[in-house]
DNA sequence: TCCTGGACCGAACGATCGTTAGGGTGATGG
DNA sequence: CCATCACCCTAACGATCGTTCGGTCCAGGA
Protein backbone atom coordinates (compact mmCIF):
# COMPACT_ATOMS: atom_id res chain seq x y z
CA UNK A 1 0.00 0.00 0.00
CA UNK A 2 1.39 3.59 -0.61
CA UNK A 3 1.23 6.29 1.82
CA UNK A 4 -1.74 8.27 0.29
CA UNK A 5 -4.08 4.96 0.27
CA UNK A 6 -3.85 4.81 3.84
CA UNK A 7 -6.05 7.90 4.25
CA UNK A 8 -9.34 6.37 2.65
CA UNK A 9 -9.01 4.63 6.28
CA UNK A 10 -7.86 7.43 8.74
CA UNK A 11 -8.52 10.97 8.94
CA UNK A 12 -5.13 11.89 9.93
CA UNK A 13 -2.11 10.77 11.76
CA UNK A 14 -3.10 11.79 14.97
CA UNK A 15 -6.31 9.87 14.83
CA UNK A 16 -5.01 6.33 14.12
CA UNK A 17 -2.06 6.87 16.94
CA UNK A 18 -5.59 7.74 19.11
CA UNK A 19 -6.93 4.60 17.92
CA UNK A 20 -4.21 2.60 18.41
CA UNK A 21 -3.47 3.89 22.21
CA UNK A 22 -7.01 2.43 22.97
CA UNK A 23 -6.55 -0.51 20.89
CA UNK A 24 -3.21 -0.58 23.81
CA UNK A 25 -5.55 0.21 26.61
CA UNK A 26 -7.96 -2.32 25.96
CA UNK A 27 -5.73 -5.29 25.15
CA UNK A 28 -3.91 -4.74 28.90
CA UNK A 29 -7.25 -4.19 30.55
CA UNK A 30 -8.14 -7.20 28.56
CA UNK A 31 -5.45 -8.93 29.52
CA UNK A 32 -5.99 -7.94 33.35
CA UNK A 33 -9.45 -8.73 32.99
CA UNK A 34 -8.23 -12.73 32.64
CA UNK A 35 -6.54 -12.64 36.37
CA UNK A 36 -8.53 -14.39 38.98
CA UNK A 37 -10.61 -11.62 41.63
CA UNK A 38 -10.25 -14.50 44.21
CA UNK A 39 -7.41 -17.01 45.24
CA UNK A 40 -4.13 -16.68 46.31
CA UNK A 41 -2.76 -12.92 45.75
CA UNK A 42 0.76 -14.21 45.08
CA UNK A 43 -0.47 -16.32 42.39
CA UNK A 44 -2.37 -13.38 40.89
CA UNK A 45 0.29 -11.31 40.85
CA UNK A 46 2.37 -13.52 38.90
CA UNK A 47 -0.78 -14.59 36.47
CA UNK A 48 -0.63 -10.30 35.86
CA UNK A 49 2.87 -10.30 35.27
CA UNK A 50 2.65 -13.10 32.69
CA UNK A 51 -0.77 -11.72 31.03
CA UNK A 52 1.24 -8.15 30.63
CA UNK A 53 4.52 -9.48 28.88
CA UNK A 54 2.07 -11.73 26.81
CA UNK A 55 0.22 -8.46 25.44
CA UNK A 56 4.17 -7.01 24.87
CA UNK A 57 4.90 -10.10 22.96
CA UNK A 58 1.88 -11.04 20.83
CA UNK A 59 0.66 -7.49 20.53
CA UNK A 60 4.14 -5.49 19.87
CA UNK A 61 2.27 -2.61 18.09
CA UNK A 62 -0.49 -1.75 20.01
CA UNK A 63 2.07 -2.29 23.21
CA UNK A 64 4.23 0.23 21.63
CA UNK A 65 1.88 2.79 21.44
CA UNK A 66 0.69 1.83 25.14
CA UNK A 67 4.20 1.88 27.05
CA UNK A 68 6.13 4.77 24.61
CA UNK A 69 4.53 6.47 21.61
CA UNK A 70 0.91 7.92 23.92
CA UNK A 71 3.17 10.96 24.99
CA UNK A 72 2.51 12.63 20.94
CA UNK A 73 -0.98 12.08 21.79
CA UNK A 74 -2.29 15.69 22.23
CA UNK A 75 -4.94 17.25 24.18
CA UNK A 76 -7.80 15.84 25.85
CA UNK A 77 -7.10 12.55 24.03
CA UNK A 78 -3.68 12.66 26.26
CA UNK A 79 -5.71 13.35 29.48
CA UNK A 80 -8.10 10.24 28.64
CA UNK A 81 -5.45 8.07 28.04
CA UNK A 82 -3.49 8.93 30.93
CA UNK A 83 -6.48 8.32 33.02
CA UNK A 84 -6.36 5.13 31.41
CA UNK A 85 -3.17 4.43 31.91
CA UNK A 86 -3.52 5.51 35.56
CA UNK A 87 -6.14 2.92 36.44
CA UNK A 88 -4.07 0.06 34.87
CA UNK A 89 -1.29 0.75 37.29
CA UNK A 90 -3.78 1.36 40.26
CA UNK A 91 -5.14 -1.97 39.21
CA UNK A 92 -1.81 -3.69 39.60
CA UNK A 93 -1.59 -1.60 43.08
CA UNK A 94 -4.42 -2.98 44.31
CA UNK A 95 -2.90 -6.33 44.01
CA UNK A 96 -0.14 -5.47 45.98
CA UNK A 97 -2.27 -3.77 48.61
CA UNK A 98 -4.92 -6.49 48.88
CA UNK A 99 -1.93 -8.83 49.22
CA UNK A 100 -0.84 -6.94 52.37
CA UNK A 101 -3.68 -6.52 53.85
CA UNK A 102 -4.42 -10.04 53.55
CA UNK A 103 -1.77 -10.80 55.09
CA UNK A 104 0.36 -12.68 52.54
CA UNK A 105 2.13 -10.06 51.45
CA UNK A 106 4.50 -8.01 53.64
CA UNK A 107 2.69 -5.89 56.38
CA UNK A 108 4.76 -3.35 55.79
CA UNK A 109 4.88 -3.09 52.35
CA UNK A 110 5.22 0.04 50.06
CA UNK A 111 2.31 -1.13 47.77
CA UNK A 112 3.18 1.63 45.49
CA UNK A 113 6.66 1.28 45.26
CA UNK A 114 5.78 -2.42 44.58
CA UNK A 115 3.64 -1.83 41.58
CA UNK A 116 6.23 0.43 40.51
CA UNK A 117 9.24 -1.73 40.39
CA UNK A 118 7.00 -4.86 39.22
CA UNK A 119 5.70 -2.24 36.26
CA UNK A 120 8.72 -1.08 35.63
CA UNK A 121 10.21 -4.57 35.17
CA UNK A 122 7.69 -5.44 32.40
CA UNK A 123 7.32 -2.25 30.82
CA UNK A 124 11.34 -2.11 30.56
CA UNK A 125 11.12 -5.67 29.12
CA UNK A 126 9.48 -4.13 25.94
CA UNK A 127 12.55 -2.98 25.35
CA UNK A 128 14.93 -5.59 24.95
CA UNK A 129 12.35 -8.45 24.18
CA UNK A 130 12.97 -10.16 20.53
CA UNK A 131 9.66 -12.11 19.64
CA UNK A 132 9.40 -15.51 20.09
CA UNK A 133 10.71 -15.36 23.54
CA UNK A 134 9.16 -17.35 26.64
CA UNK A 135 7.12 -14.83 28.57
CA UNK A 136 5.29 -16.62 30.99
CA UNK A 137 9.23 -17.78 32.29
CA UNK A 138 10.45 -14.35 32.11
CA UNK A 139 7.30 -13.30 34.27
CA UNK A 140 7.87 -15.92 36.46
CA UNK A 141 11.30 -15.21 37.59
CA UNK A 142 10.30 -11.57 37.75
CA UNK A 143 7.41 -13.02 39.65
CA UNK A 144 9.75 -14.72 42.21
CA UNK A 145 12.56 -12.17 42.25
CA UNK A 146 9.70 -9.64 43.22
CA UNK A 147 7.97 -12.05 46.16
CA UNK A 148 11.29 -13.53 48.08
CA UNK A 149 13.58 -10.52 47.22
CA UNK A 150 17.78 -10.65 47.25
CA UNK A 151 18.35 -11.62 51.11
CA UNK A 152 17.67 -14.56 53.13
CA UNK A 153 14.68 -16.70 52.56
CA UNK A 154 11.67 -15.69 53.03
CA UNK A 155 9.24 -17.07 55.67
CA UNK A 156 7.38 -19.22 53.34
CA UNK B 1 21.31 29.51 18.30
CA UNK B 2 19.89 28.91 14.47
CA UNK B 3 20.03 25.30 13.24
CA UNK B 4 22.94 26.07 10.67
CA UNK B 5 25.25 27.65 13.51
CA UNK B 6 25.54 23.83 15.28
CA UNK B 7 27.32 23.02 12.05
CA UNK B 8 30.72 25.21 12.90
CA UNK B 9 30.51 22.53 16.48
CA UNK B 10 29.89 19.06 15.00
CA UNK B 11 30.05 17.34 11.05
CA UNK B 12 26.95 16.13 11.58
CA UNK B 13 23.97 14.90 13.67
CA UNK B 14 25.12 11.22 13.74
CA UNK B 15 28.16 12.25 15.18
CA UNK B 16 26.65 15.08 17.68
CA UNK B 17 24.70 11.32 19.13
CA UNK B 18 27.74 9.86 18.89
CA UNK B 19 29.33 12.16 21.14
CA UNK B 20 26.53 12.56 23.65
CA UNK B 21 26.16 8.52 23.96
CA UNK B 22 30.19 8.39 24.65
CA UNK B 23 29.68 10.79 27.16
CA UNK B 24 26.54 9.00 28.33
CA UNK B 25 28.39 5.82 29.10
CA UNK B 26 31.30 8.02 30.52
CA UNK B 27 28.61 9.31 33.14
CA UNK B 28 26.71 6.19 33.90
CA UNK B 29 30.76 4.16 34.53
CA UNK B 30 31.58 7.17 36.36
CA UNK B 31 28.96 7.34 38.65
CA UNK B 32 29.66 3.47 39.45
CA UNK B 33 33.36 3.69 39.96
CA UNK B 34 32.10 6.24 42.60
CA UNK B 35 30.87 2.51 44.71
CA UNK B 36 33.04 1.41 46.92
CA UNK B 37 34.35 -1.65 45.94
CA UNK B 38 34.63 -3.51 49.14
CA UNK B 39 32.80 -3.37 52.24
CA UNK B 40 28.40 -4.68 52.67
CA UNK B 41 27.60 -5.51 48.82
CA UNK B 42 23.63 -4.70 50.12
CA UNK B 43 25.40 -1.02 50.71
CA UNK B 44 26.67 -1.16 47.48
CA UNK B 45 23.87 -2.12 46.02
CA UNK B 46 22.00 0.74 46.99
CA UNK B 47 24.56 2.90 46.36
CA UNK B 48 24.84 1.74 42.30
CA UNK B 49 20.91 2.51 42.48
CA UNK B 50 21.50 5.97 43.73
CA UNK B 51 24.50 6.87 41.12
CA UNK B 52 22.21 5.94 38.49
CA UNK B 53 19.25 7.63 39.44
CA UNK B 54 21.30 10.70 39.97
CA UNK B 55 22.84 10.83 36.19
CA UNK B 56 19.50 10.49 35.13
CA UNK B 57 18.24 12.98 37.06
CA UNK B 58 21.23 15.82 36.90
CA UNK B 59 21.91 14.82 33.54
CA UNK B 60 18.89 14.29 31.96
CA UNK B 61 20.58 14.69 28.20
CA UNK B 62 23.17 12.53 28.28
CA UNK B 63 20.91 9.83 30.21
CA UNK B 64 18.44 10.22 26.97
CA UNK B 65 20.57 9.38 24.69
CA UNK B 66 22.21 6.31 27.05
CA UNK B 67 18.61 4.37 27.82
CA UNK B 68 16.80 5.70 25.08
CA UNK B 69 18.31 7.50 21.66
CA UNK B 70 21.39 4.95 21.33
CA UNK B 71 19.05 3.15 18.99
CA UNK B 72 19.71 5.20 16.48
CA UNK B 73 23.29 5.28 16.49
CA UNK B 74 24.53 3.20 13.19
CA UNK B 75 27.12 0.66 11.91
CA UNK B 76 30.44 0.19 13.95
CA UNK B 77 29.57 2.89 16.45
CA UNK B 78 26.29 0.87 17.49
CA UNK B 79 28.23 -2.11 18.07
CA UNK B 80 31.02 -0.03 20.12
CA UNK B 81 27.94 1.28 22.53
CA UNK B 82 26.51 -1.51 22.95
CA UNK B 83 29.67 -3.67 23.99
CA UNK B 84 30.09 -0.10 26.27
CA UNK B 85 26.62 -0.88 27.45
CA UNK B 86 26.63 -4.60 28.42
CA UNK B 87 29.66 -3.95 30.32
CA UNK B 88 27.65 -1.27 32.52
CA UNK B 89 25.02 -4.16 33.53
CA UNK B 90 27.82 -6.22 33.62
CA UNK B 91 29.13 -4.36 36.50
CA UNK B 92 25.57 -4.50 38.09
CA UNK B 93 25.26 -8.61 37.48
CA UNK B 94 28.74 -8.50 39.34
CA UNK B 95 27.31 -7.08 42.16
CA UNK B 96 24.70 -9.29 42.72
CA UNK B 97 26.95 -12.48 41.72
CA UNK B 98 29.54 -11.22 45.10
CA UNK B 99 26.52 -10.40 47.03
CA UNK B 100 25.62 -14.75 46.53
CA UNK B 101 28.82 -15.73 46.65
CA UNK B 102 29.26 -13.97 49.71
CA UNK B 103 26.34 -15.37 51.30
CA UNK B 104 25.47 -11.89 51.94
CA UNK B 105 22.54 -12.84 49.39
CA UNK B 106 20.38 -15.57 49.19
CA UNK B 107 22.71 -18.59 47.82
CA UNK B 108 19.67 -19.30 45.06
CA UNK B 109 20.25 -15.96 43.69
CA UNK B 110 19.37 -15.58 39.86
CA UNK B 111 21.80 -12.84 39.72
CA UNK B 112 21.02 -12.35 36.17
CA UNK B 113 17.50 -11.78 36.27
CA UNK B 114 18.30 -9.44 39.81
CA UNK B 115 20.54 -6.93 37.74
CA UNK B 116 17.78 -6.87 35.15
CA UNK B 117 14.94 -5.69 37.69
CA UNK B 118 17.12 -3.61 39.24
CA UNK B 119 18.17 -1.91 36.03
CA UNK B 120 14.22 -1.97 35.03
CA UNK B 121 13.47 -0.20 38.05
CA UNK B 122 15.83 2.59 37.45
CA UNK B 123 15.87 2.60 33.55
CA UNK B 124 12.13 2.94 33.43
CA UNK B 125 12.42 5.77 36.49
CA UNK B 126 13.84 7.67 33.52
CA UNK B 127 10.57 7.85 31.81
CA UNK B 128 8.65 9.61 34.63
CA UNK B 129 10.83 11.26 36.76
CA UNK B 130 10.50 14.85 37.43
CA UNK B 131 13.29 17.17 37.24
CA UNK B 132 13.67 17.84 41.01
CA UNK B 133 12.53 14.66 42.32
CA UNK B 134 14.69 12.96 45.52
CA UNK B 135 16.38 10.49 43.45
CA UNK B 136 18.30 9.05 46.58
CA UNK B 137 15.35 8.17 48.40
CA UNK B 138 13.81 6.92 45.24
CA UNK B 139 16.61 4.29 45.07
CA UNK B 140 16.47 3.47 48.56
CA UNK B 141 12.63 2.30 48.37
CA UNK B 142 13.90 0.60 44.85
CA UNK B 143 16.44 -0.90 47.03
CA UNK B 144 14.51 -2.23 49.82
CA UNK B 145 11.85 -3.69 47.82
CA UNK B 146 14.72 -5.61 45.37
CA UNK B 147 16.42 -6.78 48.68
CA UNK B 148 13.47 -7.78 51.26
CA UNK B 149 10.89 -9.06 48.68
CA UNK B 150 6.97 -8.81 49.14
CA UNK B 151 6.45 -12.12 50.94
CA UNK B 152 7.36 -12.49 54.45
CA UNK B 153 9.67 -11.12 56.35
CA UNK B 154 13.68 -11.19 56.08
CA UNK B 155 16.18 -12.69 57.64
CA UNK B 156 18.23 -9.99 58.75
C1' DT C 1 -26.83 -4.81 -16.58
C1' DC C 2 -25.47 -0.66 -14.65
C1' DC C 3 -24.33 1.88 -10.55
C1' DT C 4 -22.31 2.75 -6.46
C1' DG C 5 -18.90 2.66 -3.05
C1' DG C 6 -14.71 1.20 -1.19
C1' DA C 7 -9.83 0.28 -1.74
C1' DC C 8 -5.72 1.59 -3.82
C1' DC C 9 -2.55 4.29 -7.04
C1' DG C 10 0.18 8.39 -8.73
C1' DA C 11 1.35 12.81 -8.42
C1' DA C 12 1.58 16.84 -6.28
C1' DC C 13 1.26 20.45 -2.21
C1' DG C 14 3.43 22.74 1.75
C1' DA C 15 6.06 22.04 5.87
C1' DT C 16 9.91 20.41 8.23
C1' DC C 17 14.60 18.46 8.52
C1' DG C 18 19.64 17.85 7.88
C1' DT C 19 23.10 20.23 5.64
C1' DT C 20 25.93 23.68 3.05
C1' DA C 21 27.65 28.16 1.75
C1' DG C 22 28.67 32.82 2.44
C1' DG C 23 28.84 36.56 5.24
C1' DG C 24 28.97 39.44 9.64
C1' DT C 25 30.42 40.29 14.47
C1' DG C 26 33.58 40.75 18.29
C1' DA C 27 37.36 39.35 21.19
C1' DT C 28 42.31 38.19 21.10
C1' DG C 29 47.11 38.50 20.16
C1' DG C 30 51.05 39.89 17.25
C1' DC D 1 46.12 48.56 14.35
C1' DC D 2 45.18 44.94 11.93
C1' DA D 3 44.82 39.93 11.13
C1' DT D 4 42.78 36.00 12.86
C1' DC D 5 39.68 33.01 14.61
C1' DA D 6 35.66 31.35 16.97
C1' DC D 7 31.04 32.00 16.85
C1' DC D 8 26.71 32.90 14.98
C1' DC D 9 23.39 34.49 11.28
C1' DT D 10 20.65 34.17 6.87
C1' DA D 11 19.33 31.86 2.87
C1' DA D 12 18.98 28.20 0.24
C1' DC D 13 19.36 23.03 -1.31
C1' DG D 14 17.36 18.38 -1.55
C1' DA D 15 14.97 14.89 0.98
C1' DT D 16 11.30 13.29 3.65
C1' DC D 17 6.73 13.66 5.79
C1' DG D 18 1.68 14.35 6.35
C1' DT D 19 -1.95 15.24 3.45
C1' DT D 20 -4.99 16.08 -0.66
C1' DC D 21 -6.94 15.11 -5.00
C1' DG D 22 -8.23 12.97 -9.21
C1' DG D 23 -8.41 8.78 -11.13
C1' DT D 24 -8.55 3.44 -11.74
C1' DC D 25 -10.08 -1.03 -10.44
C1' DC D 26 -13.26 -4.22 -8.68
C1' DA D 27 -17.10 -6.48 -5.93
C1' DG D 28 -21.98 -6.25 -4.53
C1' DG D 29 -26.64 -4.64 -4.80
C1' DA D 30 -30.46 -2.74 -7.47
Amino acid sequence: MQKGSLYSHIESKADLLWEVAREGAEAFHAALDGVADDGPVVERIRAALRAHLRVVAEQLDVATVFIREWRYLEGERRDVFLAERRRYEERFRSLFREGRERGELRTDLDDGAAALVALSSVNWAYTWLRPGAKTDELADRFTGLLLDGMRGYSSR
